[in-house]
DNA sequence: TCTGGGGTCCTCGGGCCT
DNA sequence: TCTGAGGCCCGAGGACCC
């Protein structure tokens, strides 16, 4: 999907159509999590502090985000795409591939895209670009080859649909930037072009041991097969979670104890509640802390038994936390879990809350997520995650980029200003 | 400019076992 | 009995992706 924040936003706000818009984080410490073509033009990126964006693009407007709608028109994208084929994996909230090799007897990949791309406008008024390719690697180059460019006279219309024909992979790659390649972020980059390596062509030419003596076995053999046009991942529309997390980073840094194991507490509750969603059980947990000055450590443990409480994960955080001096100030803290399993537990209604058997924690949880199912997130909670008298509920994806208000003051001991 | 959130995968080092 | 090698697991951190 093209600028898919801001155009899911340009359909609710039709009258912004044509100005520089930004979707993000609005608070200090937000980033940008979208941009028009027009916001573009001014330089103005994905994954920078909205500050910086204000700086070059003064006239842009700025858009809180709502990361709930976002999933729903997702979904129903998602689901365009399942009319194709089955075979759909997707990638994030706006891009996924398909797999449509047997949808080919019918008609040509480009009419299958061209297709798609109709009933998304029609459907939801959204834009998409469409890569075609024999492999994943070269399908997802080849939908960036798609897009709209910005430029200083605004956007320009990319072709919507690019296809890389068997027989030409080397030709549309070579002359790409080394940077173009799934895997090859500022950190490697930096190291290739200390080998001279400047193009996707630069690497192909170079002997595969002096990669992997550069950037490691699997990254150095992974590059070296991407830069040959070969890509043997399949279209996996059931992936396994591995892990699951939930982290948030303060308007103002975090010293005081109680406050830090409020967030515990909270941040416990959320994804012990998201591991029950998947039916799913933990046996490691992990506390993520960045601190004022953004070194980032972690700390986790892993116990013997599978657990699905968030009074387990909570007890585990908290021990993990005894081994961490917060008086720095803690800028951003996460909490985690891995090591999933399929959940064995059962799982028991309301009604059980109101038999005369004590229950156990596993219990409790059970009767916990009834609850919220049919009563809302915030009707039940722990009294430990309230501020003020008031119960904070924690969801995923509701800060998803940064701290909210520019002068939040929720939960905040410190102002490191 | 001053850097989000939610993930995955890889590397490296230490501990344990054979 | 001691030592080293190798395999395996786990924890920590880095890099990367959208």
């Amino acid at each position: 999907m093209d600028a898919f924040y801001v155009s899911v936003e340009l359909v609710r706000r039709p009258e912004l159509r044509g100005r520089p818009v930004v979707v993000g984080g609005t608070g200090r410490r937000g980033v940008v999590a979208a941009a028009s073509y027009e916001a573009r033009s001014y330089g103005v990126f994905s994954a920078m502090p909205s500050a910086r964006a204000r700086q070059l693009c003064p006239d842009a407007i700025f858009l809180a985000g709502d990361h709930g709608h976002y999933s729903d028109v997702s979904a129903r994208v998602m689901g365009v795409f399942a009319e194709v084929t089955p075979l759909v994996e997707p990638i994030s909230l706006d891009e996924a591939f398909l797999d449509v090799t047997g949808a080919l007897r019918s008609r040509s990949a480009t009419q299958i895209a061209s297709e798609l791309r109709s009933a998304i406008w029609k459907q939801e008024e959204l834009s998409c670009s469409v890569g075609i390719a024999p492999n994943k690697f070269l399908a997802k180059l080849a939908s960036e080859a798609a897009k709209p460019k910005p430029s200083r006279r605004g956007p320009v219309r990319g072709p919507g649909v690019t296809e890389v024909r068997p027989g030409r992979e080397l030709e549309f790659l070579h002359p790409l930037p080394v940077s173009a390649l799934w895997g090859v972020g500022s950190a490697t980059q930096a190291r290739l072009h200390a080998l001279g390596v400047q193009t996707v062509g630069d690497l192909a030419a170079l002997p595969v041991v002096t990669l992997t003596t550069s950037v490691g076995q699997a990254v150095g053999r992974h590059l070296h097969a991407l830069a040959q046009g070969v890509d043997e991942r399949p279209v996996e529309p059931d992936r396994e979670t591995k892990s699951i997390s939930h982290e948030e980073t303060f308007a103002y840094d975090l010293t005081d104890p109680d406050a830090i194991d409020t967030e515990l507490v909270r941040q416990s509750d959320a994804v012990a509640q998201r591991l029950r969603n998947h039916d799913l059980a933990a046996r490691t947990a992990t506390v993520k802390v960045r601190f004022g000055d953004f070194t980032t450590i972690t700390r986790r443990s892993t116990s013997d038994r599978p657990f699905t409480t968030a009074d387990e994960l909570l007890r585990a955080a908290r021990q993990l936390f005894t081994t961490i001096d917060p008086s720095a100030g803690i800028r951003l803290l996460g909490v985690g879990v891995a090591g999933l399993t399929a959940d064995p537990g059962k799982q028991l209604s309301f009604e059980d809350l109101l038999g005369d058997t004590p229950a156990s924690a596993a219990e409790t949880a059970a009767v916990i997520d009834d609850v919220r199912a049919r009563f809302g997130d915030g009707a039940i909670g722990r009294a430990s995650a309230t501020v003020d008298g008031q119960l904070r509920v924690t969801r995923r994806g509701a800060q998803q980029w940064g701290p909210d208000a520019p002068d939040a003051t929720e939960g905040v001991d410190t102002k490191d200003q």
